[in-house]
DNA sequence: TGCAAAATAGCACGACCGTACTATTTTTAT
DNA sequence: ATAAAAATAGTACGGTCGTGCTATTTTGCA
């Protein structure tokens, strides 16, 4: 047996932004592998659950054979992020950026959101974790974790600053109250949903939007399917 | 020296709801005493992040002269568990209800609980660290928070619906709608201010609660100062 | 096909953890 | 003051962790 089994969700496809057509190394195959798995593994238990002995026996690898493609935890911790927030972009963010400016593309921010944390409520956020494991730490665990995050709130905060400069919001409405509530919104679906397990919060999480729109959208102003 | 050297934050008065006016058994003390250092720590490090070797230095015990009180890390998580609600329900709940019922009494449970917060920023808190680490565990420890979180959360939630029934909130109000958009400030105000470090998010938690109210109240029906 | 390089495995070390077991000290009550 | 009881300390064990070092296997290319 020359390969190690992968996990089922590993990417048969896993040539990815190396430099020019250079077919990838089988070790950048198995790296990738494992960074994916360390993924899966993280959102369930968090980047300091991580261990590496755990991820080998997934892996089916031995514990060294996993730890010699980063060289320490935290380089494994820091892909892990890299990777999450790739995924996240692909899934929550291009997609969105599709729609047209406004608030049609705040909206789909949110929904490619809410879709995704709809899957999350089984697994689990590192986004959310990380902060709480790294909130009064320090180093580039914490760094990787909060740039990621800062970026991404970043980009919902554009997209509502664009949204009143087309007229879609009222001009007193303040762009980081917005951005604020609605991040707010995706805290309490996660934690009432995902740790206490109320029924509903979906729906909660929804119409407080909705509600944000209401108070802030110039009616009419863009087609805004309520 | 034959007493352990008590963190300074020790209460002087341990007499606390032991049976009749025996008085406390200098273990009993001892534990108190243990149990507030572990709060402390918890809140920097999380339930999980709490161990016993650390608790033991800092009372200057040793390991099994502290493990010997609970039994069992388990046991200590879960005495830690309730002093913290304890002393939430000290700081937050009591005084509110004093207030009389309706928007004023909601308001004070608010402004009690953002007052809370604003020192949490510093430490942490463990409702919400806990929420992360036991999402998607089962166990005693994980009952004991989710029973706290609830617990507090329905005393917001009543009295939400009390203020609805006064006639301080729109008959279109949704009570749980409220509390819940209501606990959403508060985790994004953790979040964005603990962990990302954003400058303002007090603020805009204050203002995010204010426009509930804007929404959702009856203007003029209760004294409320804006 | 063979050889250098890359990838993986094996093993051991030191640190920290919870906790069981026993000895010692301190407290409490008579 | 003294004996019983409670509280605390000492020690050790098995487990897991990250990681360094060395051997072995597998891969990729001339």
């Amino acid at each position: 047996m020359s390969l190690p089994v992968y996990s089922e969700d590993s990417s048969p496809v896993a040539e990815l932004d190396r430099p020019s057509g250079r077919a990838m190394l089988k070790g950048q195959q198995t790296k990738q592998a494992i960074v994916q798995a360390a993924v899966s593994m993280s959102t369930q238990v968090g980047l300091e659950g991580l261990s590496i002995g755990h991820l080998a026996e997934r892996m089916h690898m031995s514990k060294s054979g996993v730890f010699a493609h980063f060289g320490s935890r935290e380089e494994l911790q820091i892909s892990v992020i890299r990777e999450y927030f790739a995924s996240f972009e692909q899934e929550v963010f291009y997609p969105a950026m599709k729609t047209p400016q406004g608030l049609p593309r705040v909206r789909a921010l949110f929904d490619n959101w809410m879709k995704r944390v709809a899957v999350e409520l089984q697994s689990g956020c590192i986004f959310i974790s990380g902060a709480v494991e790294f909130d009064d730490r320090s180093g580039p665990v914490r760094d990787a974790l909060v740039h990621s995050v800062q970026t991404w709130l970043q980009a919902l905060y554009r997209a509502v600053v664009l949204a009143k400069q087309c007229g879609h919001l009222t001009p007193d409405a303040d762009e980081q109250q917005v951005a604020f509530e609605i991040h707010a919104l995706i805290l309490a679906l996660h934690y009432e949903a995902r740790f206490l397990k109320n029924p509903g919060s979906l729906a909660r999480a929804n119409r407080g939007f909705d509600d944000i729109l209401a108070r802030y959208g110039v009616p009419g102003a863009a087609a805004v399917s309520i």
